[in-house]
DNA sequence: TGTTTTCCCATGGTATCCCATAAGAACCCA
DNA sequence: TGGGTTCTTATGGGATACCATGGGAAAACA
């Protein structure tokens, strides 16, 4: 099986809970899941999840500064201190922080896009204008070239 | 799990007790907890503190400098005179010294902040201002340099 | 003895656990 | 092929455990 792939939108319920895709679930299980991963992106509104491989890809760039330098602090904050770790419950929900409220504009559903190594946590509306403009931008960017490609609708 | 990650923000009770955060307690916890240790930082208005792996790291630090070398018990001064193991009662609390009030400000809250292999703490209207510092710092040091050598984009 | 520190318990709010249910998908067997 | 059955999945809600916080009492200190 491949890593995080389609898109799903689920209902956040009153307690702020809200169902991870079962797929995703069996992604991160096979995985070895050792605990979700998330942190907030850093140029767009949506919010990267994963397990160990987010973290060890996040790991190994603030490994590049020495520890307790000027710059690896900074960095330690901007990747760590902007980042958390939910917990997943029996039933595979996961709670939806104020961070990660603040940091989406999520209110009352979430869409959760897989790419690949890692997923995103979207507030649905600004998911679709987001997804409009990268068709849009793919679109030009093969534009000299061969015709673009269709693809079908998922959920 | 991992290390620190997260920020939180507790407050300062009438006794200068302060919760740490349960995830970071936990985090020491699977360390081999035998005492916090807290330093200045050198370089923000903030307190490094955590566990085994930053008195390691502080020590690896130091260690680059021959010992009984001028430089060295220089170093030794400036890290263990800015430095101090305060206890955690019961129920998880720290209480602030004089010395961490002196050098963040702190008053009435404090802000825990997860980086990894440490936490810091900081009074919360600095930290809001050094982390928007820090965010624009790691966009540029991960975009201007940092040739990830692995697979292609990050994030 | 007065003051500060340490230990212990109380409490309100929140998060977590556990079970129930409905809808849909997959499956099975005639 | 079709109809019924079982499983999975998303969602709701009650009960419980945990956590941050406040405050009192005992202990240490000056």
């Amino acid at each position: 099986m491949a890593g995080f792939v389609a898109h799903f939108t689920n209902r956040l319920d009153a307690k702020g809970r809200v169902s991870i895709p079962a797929s995703f679930r069996a992604v991160l299980a096979r995985d070895g899941f050792e605990g979700l991963y998330c942190i907030t992106s850093s140029h767009c509104d949506a919010v990267d999840a994963g397990g160990n491989d987010l973290l060890a890809e996040i790991n190994k760039r603030s490994e590049a500064f020495t520890k307790l330098s000027p710059d690896h602090d900074a960095l330690a904050v901007a990747l760590f201190g902007a980042s958390e770790s939910p917990k997943i419950d029996g039933d595979g929900r996961m709670t939806i922080s104020d961070m990660i409220r603040d940091h989406t504009g999520i209110t009352d559903h979430v869409t959760f896009v897989g790419m690949n190594y890692k997923f995103q946590i979207w507030e649905p509306e600004k998911f679709r204008e987001y997804r409009a403009e990268a068709q849009r931008r793919a679109l030009a960017m093969l534009s000299g070239q061969a015709p673009a490609p269709s693809q079908g609708e998922p959920s």
